[in-house]
DNA sequence: CCCACATGGGTGAATTGCTA
DNA sequence: TAGCAATTCACCCATGTGGG
């Protein structure tokens, strides 16, 4: 995935003339000029670069500077160098990332340095350097922020999520296609009245601007959601619009006009990831006062437990569900289910879930693990050879119900058998 | 607004792989 | 090699998307 995409960073952390050990060149190299900072990865003109772009209004995020210097090899050991030698100091509080913000000391434009010759063009404003960051080298944050630790002391990954929302009138639609921080992977949200569409795209701003989506005629308001650093590949985004169906299904101001996405296979750390970033989407919806006003914040972020009409009511393990019950055994796991007379099935609470999907399998096998692993749904079992159910799920079928357990298209309608579920068997799945 | 097309779920058949 | 389990494939259908 681009959001976690490496370079040299570790290496360089690693590198005993890397900025953290030899900041002021003591490795033996010369001071060409007392007001150049001598560093490997700091050529005249780098720093002279480097402190163009933060003079240019003040202060400049690291990411901005790294998109600047697209041809530099260690655009962040460059930065570094010039923070150890006190030219430059990082004016955000918390982790180094790409969003820390850099000055120079005491807001002094020389900076203790003479720079009278500081005169390259000004640096670009924000947006056109975020919207040149796809040519720049990836951003290794977590290298970035070890390389300023003390011995010993280990950076604990976090999510490099970070939503961008950018709103506007339905007539104004067409616009957004020429947003260049709109032309990457994103989610959108169209609302008219009470009326909702949750959609993904590719380029999402020329999706807002091609689709047909509210068949009555245009929408009142168009929500374009992105990622601050374009780290959605296009499978995130499609998950990202399944979970955010998902909230929106449970505000009660708007009723939802396309039904659950499709989702895409996911992992439950990139899933737990993504669900975060749509719980940052809903806070600032509120605070803007669009959507999800009703109920407490507390309430508002914990996404819905499941899609509407797929969980079953509370039952006692040991008390028989609605229907005729059947038995799944495949990969060496079991499941029981109820088939219901309206042709949908209820997957039962104890039955096994294999941990693994194959290829072939759907999205929905692989998103929906993950999915329900976020909402405590499923667990892995005690011995770790399989999930276990914790409520009774509904499904649309038994083909689906065998898929979704066995991870594989193989397990369908004609692999389930009926059985006569004596004490023995609802026991079982009490284990 | 209509229609053609693409996509994905549901299903059973065919194929592959493993083990006794 | 036979038998079984696991996986993939092919088909049909429903739904959503995008172009005219």
């Amino acid at each position: 995935m681009k959001a976690n995409a490496t370079h040299s960073g570790p290496a360089a952390a690693r590198n005993p003339i890397s900025p953290a050990n030899d900041v002021l060149g003591l490795n033996g190299a010369d001071l060409v000029h007392p007001g150049l900072v001598n560093h490997p990865t700091l050529s005249p003109s780098i720093q002279v670069q480097i402190l163009s772009i933060v003079d240019a209004t003040g202060s400049a995020s690291i990411g901005d500077i790294v998109a600047e210097l697209p041809g530099h090899t260690d655009p962040v050991g460059a930065i570094f160098a010039l923070i150890a030698a006190d030219v430059l100091v990082v004016v955000t509080a918390g982790i180094i990332d790409a969003h820390s913000i850099v000055a120079r000391p005491d807001g002094d434009p020389n900076g203790g340095f003479n720079s009278e010759d500081d005169e390259t063009p000004p640096a670009t404003s924000p947006d056109t350097a975020a919207g040149s960051a796809k040519d720049a080298p990836p951003i290794d944050v977590s290298a970035l922020a070890e390389a300023s630790l003390p011995p010993d002391l280990l950076l604990v990954p976090s999510s490099p999520l970070k939503p961008r929302i950018v709103m506007g009138p339905g007539r104004r639609r067409a616009a957004f296609k020429h947003v260049p921080i709109l032309q990457q992977a994103g989610v959108y949200i169209f609302l008219r009245a009470h009326s909702v569409y949750v959609g993904f795209g590719t380029d999402v701003g020329a999706r807002i601007a091609a689709g047909r989506q509210m068949p009555d005629g245009t929408p009142n308001v168009i929500i374009a959601i992105t990622d601050m650093q374009d780290g959605l590949s296009d499978e995130d985004a499609r998950a990202l619009e399944r979970i955010l169906w998902s909230y929106v299904s449970s505000d009660e101001d708007f009723s939802l006009i396309n039904g659950v996405p499709d989702g895409a296979p996911i992992d439950p750390d990139r899933y737990d990831q993504l669900a975060l970033f749509a719980s940052e989407v809903v806070l600032a919806l509120r605070q803007a006062g669009l959507m999800f006003l009703h109920g407490s914040v507390r309430e508002r972020l914990a996404s819905p437990r499941a899609e509407p009409e797929r969980l079953g009511a509370p039952r006692r393990i040991d008390d028989l569900p609605e229907g005729r019950v059947m038995e799944l055994n495949y990969c060496g796991l079991t499941a029981l289910a109820a088939e219901r007379d309206d042709g949908t099935w209820l997957l039962l609470r104890g039955s096994d879930v294999r941990i693994e999907t194959v290829n072939s399998a759907s999205a929905s096998a692989s998103f929906q693990r993950a999915a329900w692993l976020h909402a405590g749904l499923l667990e892995e079992a005690r011995d770790g050879s399989c999930y276990v159910l914790k409520r009774d799920i509904s499904f649309s079928s038994g083909s689906a119900v065998g898929h979704f357990v066995s991870g594989s298209r193989g397990f369908g309608l004609s692999s389930w058998r009926a059985i006569e579920p004596g004490d023995d068997e609802l026991a079982e799945l009490a284990c």
